[in-house]
DNA sequence: TCCAATATTGGAGCGCTGCTCCAAAGCTGC
DNA sequence: GCAGCTTTGGAGCAGCGCTCCAATATTGGA
């Protein structure tokens, strides 16, 4: 009897790979990096972990899956929307930064696809991890080749001669996933639970940090004793930005007028 | 009867931190990354686990201490020896690489810091998601500030104005650590054992990326498509200095004459 | 010299983890 | 309606980090 119509409605409570990863997603968010488990799946899903190995074959795999899944959403669309206008809203990532498209310089772009994972890393503080663990775990695995095709792209319509894409693609992608890596702050003792990360709590964790650099032996640490109170007031995502400015500032000096 | 004697040689079979951080480092060196755990640690060193506890307290603070170690051999010394002449021989970091002392410019500096990681790394593959773990856990902790003291001192022998020290030097530190993030070989699967990373696995783990990123959609992935060979010749060290030369082009582009 | 106080040791055991295995249940095509 | 497949859920295993504690060295004061 019309077992069509309600279909769909059917399929969200079959237990599914898409419906696991996005709990998965959910939990780490919501739980914090250490409360992706088995058994917390298990409950939150109403089902048994033979189940969910059944459809998903492995803890890393999942983490492998969660992380594509954010990562994707965080990157401009791989094709341009306008070839196959089949299905015109569904497949628009909902919480994807807004791109300046096509217009706009290279630069832009590249900057564009930088804060894109700065931002989905600032959401999701344990994308930071898993970037970097899947960065030297499986470097050429599922995440690396969606960010390497969106900076290289941008590369190519610099004006960087062709044998040095790959070099140049990599400076920017390594940059950006060791940067990005660094400002999901989780003040060490500090996990397990969800992250507010609140203004206060960062200042807090700033002047922490700071007070610390200051009271090394500055025999030892000259430039840390320093420059302790620059680190302090420093803009994360700011640094970020002059950071990218910077490498983009050696490529078009390297070969001025292509 | 004569304890004093004997006392240096029946200190080494005294449990103390210093043994265990450097089993620590053995294990890790040779069962890898998963190789480390409290029972291998007691079972190598005939003791329980808590007597291991007694001493380290924490196994994230174990992995702490052995990552801080390596990284401190693979730097150059924070205080320039001629200062403390008291025992000549000693303190000389025995697998610490040829630092070309403080001749040079302040690039060759940077090269030499960013290439004794790199190396390091290549001794020590769990070193890299180890460096990467701590760069998000706790990013102020105990190893960061080493090598940003390391490179920042460099930093300011270029001719950067004061307010870009610490944007220029995190700059750096962060493609250092995301380019060695990468570059420790691990093919996926191929955990738990030593790596010894010969020349030939090397080039099949290439082959077989590169023949990833050639199957890829050319609709979705065209750059990848396009320098899947380039990926394939490219070699990680040179690539790396690239990197770095890139960045301090950037650097030095942007105040040229001070 | 001896003894109490302290530091150090080693292992049993707890709660947790990822994961396997399997009987039961659901679904599908003949 | 039934055979053959897929899918489910939970019991259970080996391993983990870590705690606890009795037993043992070591040390300092009387």
């Amino acid at each position: 009897m019309g077992t069509q119509t309600r279909q769909s409605q059917r399929r969200r409570q079959v237990l599914s790979r898409e419906r696991i990863v996005e709990a998965a997603v959910e939990l780490l968010d919501t739980e914090g990096e250490g409360g992706l488990t088995v058994r917390a799946l298990a409950e939150r899903l109403s089902t048994g972990s033979g189940a969910i190995y059944h459809h998903v074959g492995n803890m890393g795999e999942l983490l492998q899956a969660a992380t594509a899944t954010v990562v994707a959403a965080a990157l401009p669309p791989l094709r341009t929307s306008t070839v196959s206008p089949q299905n015109p809203d569904a497949p628009r990532p909902p919480d994807a930064p807004q791109t300046p498209d096509s217009t706009g310089s290279p630069e832009d772009a590249i900057r564009a696809v930088a804060l894109g994972l700065f931002d989905a890393v600032l959401e999701h503080p344990w994308l930071a991890a898993q970037l970097a663990a899947q960065l030297t775990r499986s470097p050429w695995g599922a995440v690396t080749p969606r960010i390497f095709e969106s900076i290289g792209r941008q590369v190519r319509a610099l004006d960087v001669p062709r044998r040095d894409w790959f070099a140049t693609t990599s400076t920017l992608v390594h940059y950006i996933l060791g940067a990005t890596a660094q400002n999901a702050q989780t003040p060490d003792g500090t996990d397990g639970g969800p992250f507010p990360e609140t203004a206060a709590e960062r200042s807090e964790f700033l002047d922490a940090a700071s007070r610390a650099w200051q009271d090394l032996d500055p025999d030892d640490y000259p430039f840390l004793h320093d420059i302790a109170d620059q680190m302090r007031e420093h803009e994360d995502r700011e640094q970020f930005l002059t950071g990218i400015g910077l490498i983009l500032t050696g490529i078009t000096a390297g070969a001025p007028a292509g």
